[in-house]
DNA sequence: ATTGGACTTTGACCCAAATCAAAGGCGCGG
DNA sequence: CCGCGCCTTTGATTTGGGTCAAAGTCCAAT
C-alpha cells in the first residue's frame, strides 16, 4: 500500500500526497519525515524566516486566522486529515494555524522538503494542485461570507465540516452525510469561521433542531435527522 | 528588454511572469502567443473541457464571478494587467471571468502552454508561486467580507483598486496612492465585490466625498484627496 | 443638440443579525 | 461526587445595511 511510503505510522487516507508524487520522490520523502502530536488550542507555525517545517495532517483539524490588531479575527482556512499545512516558497504569510482538536502531524523540515521539491517535479505539481483546490475552497467560501444568510451559512458549514470528518467514500462513490459527527470547532470558531456572532451561531442551531433537521449530544456531537433538508437550507445552488 | 521575449506588441510590465522564468521557457513561448481584444461586458472563459486559452492581461481588468441559479452573485476576484487569467490542470471550475473594462490579453493555447510547463519546471513554479498570492489576496478579501464594515469595505477596495490600476512603482519603492484614478468597475460590480448592495455603495462613497477623502468626476473618475485618512477608513490593521 | 435608457443618487422604512445582559449546563479537577 | 469555570443558550433591545420607491445624471446614438 502506498500510503505506507511516506512514514510508518502514516496512515494518512488514500486522498494524500503520497498517491500523487512519483514513487521516486515517494521514497525520498520518507528519511525526513517525522511525527508530532500538538494538543488543541495551540498554534503550530508563526514561520519565521522560512524556517519550521510543512507537514500533513494525520489526524485532527487545523484552523487558519487572519487577525486584526482591533481584536477582529476571521478563520479563512479549515485544513483536514490529507491536507497540507504550510506552503513551500512561503509568502511570509500573516496567517496563524492552530489546531482546533489534538492534532497528530507528519513533518517534513523545510528545507529538505523544498530540496525533494526542485528534483521532483511530480511533488512540486502535486502542491499546485494542492494550491489551486484551496484557491477553489477561498472562494467558494468567499461567496458564503459574501451573500449567505446566518441560516444558510451555518447548514453550509455543517456539511462541509461532515463530509470532510467522515471517512473517505469508497472509490467512485460520491461522499455522503455521515448521521452522526463530532464538531471539530466551538460556538466561537464556527461563528469566526462564517462572519457571525456566537449567539447567531447557537439561535441557528436552535432552528435546526427545533425544525428537526438535527439534533445534539453534548456540545460536540451532532446527530444529522434529515440530509435533504440540510443539503436545501445550506442554498448551495 | 526580457519582456519582449513574450510577443511583440505585449509590454507586459516588469512584474509579469516574463522576468519569473528562464530564458528558454520565455523563447518557446513567445511563438505559441497570439493577441486579442476584448470589449468590456463580455465573458472571456466558459472554458468547457480543458480547452480555450490562457492568458495574461496586458491592459485592462477582469472580474471573477460566483454565481447561483437564484441570482445572487459575488465577485472572487479582480484581475489586473500583469495578472494571469485561467488555471493550467483546470479544475472545471465553476467561476464566470468578465471584462469589466476594454481587454487586451496575451493568449496561449491551452494545450501548448501545458507542454511547456511540463519541461520548464521554472514555468510551473512561476505559475505556483501566482497561485499562492491568489489564494492570500483570496484570504485577505475573506477577512474583508466577514468582518469588515461598509465604510472600510469601500475604502479597502478603493485603495486596491487604485494601487493595482496605477503604474507599477520605481522598483525598491513602496507603492503609493495616485492622486486620480479610473475606476475600473461600476457601482453595482463594487457592491457584488464587497457583499454589499449598490446603494449601501453610494452611500458610502458620498460619506467620502463629504468627508473630504475623495471627489469624483463622472461616474467612474475618482481623486483621492487624503490617502490618509483613506487608509485610517479602510481599517486594514 | 436632442433624447432614451441605463447607471446612480437619495429618501423612507424595515429586518436580520449584532449587541447587551443574564441564566443555564457540561466537564474537568479536586 | 461536588463545585467551579467556561462554554453555551436564551432573552431584550439596538442598529447597520437591505429593500422599496422615486428622482436625477451621464453619455452614446440619433
Amino acid at each position: 500500500m502506498r500510503a505506507r511510503l511516506y512514514c510508518e505510522r502514516c496512515a494518512v487516507r488514500q486522498t494524500s500526497l503520497c498517491s500523487e508524487v512519483s514513487d521516486e520522490a515517494a521514497r525520498e520523502l520518507v528519511p525526513i519525515a517525522h511525527h508530532r502530536r500538538i494538543p488543541a488550542g495551540q498554534v503550530i507555525q508563526s514561520d519565521h524566516q522560512g524556517l519550521g517545517w510543512l507537514a500533513i495532517i494525520v489526524s485532527g483539524v487545523v484552523k487558519l486566522v487572519k487577525a486584526q490588531k482591533d481584536g477582529r479575527l476571521q478563520i479563512v482556512g479549515l485544513q483536514y486529515p490529507a491536507d497540507f499545512v504550510g506552503h513551500p516558497y512561503l509568502s511570509k504569510n500573516s496567517l496563524v494555524a492552530e489546531a482546533t482538536t489534538p492534532l497528530e502531524l507528519c513533518c517534513f523540515s523545510r528545507t529538505a522538503f523544498e530540496n525533494i521539491m526542485r528534483s521532483h517535479p511530480s511533488l512540486e505539481q502535486a502542491l499546485y494542485r494542492r494550491a489551486l483546490s484551496d484557491l477553489e475552497t477561498a472562494r467558494e467560501w468567499m461567496f458564503l461570507l459574501g451573500r449567505k444568510t446566518a441560516r444558510e451559512k451555518v447548514a453550509s458549514l455543517l456539511i462541509s465540516m461532515a463530509t470532510r470528518v467522515a471517512p473517505p467514500p469508497a472509490c467512485g462513490k460520491a461522499a455522503e452525510l455521515p448521521s452522526r459527527f463530532e464538531l471539530p470547532l466551538s460556538r466561537i470558531e464556527i461563528a469566526d469561521a462564517l462572519g457571525l456572532t456566537l449567539e447567531t451561531v447557537s439561535r441557528e442551531f436552535r432552528h435546526l433542531k427545533d425544525a428537526g433537521v438535527i439534533s445534539t449530544a453534548g456540545r460536540r456531537s451532532i446527530n444529522i435527522l434529515s440530509p435533504a433538508m440540510l443539503h436545501t437550507l445550506a442554498a448551495s445552488d
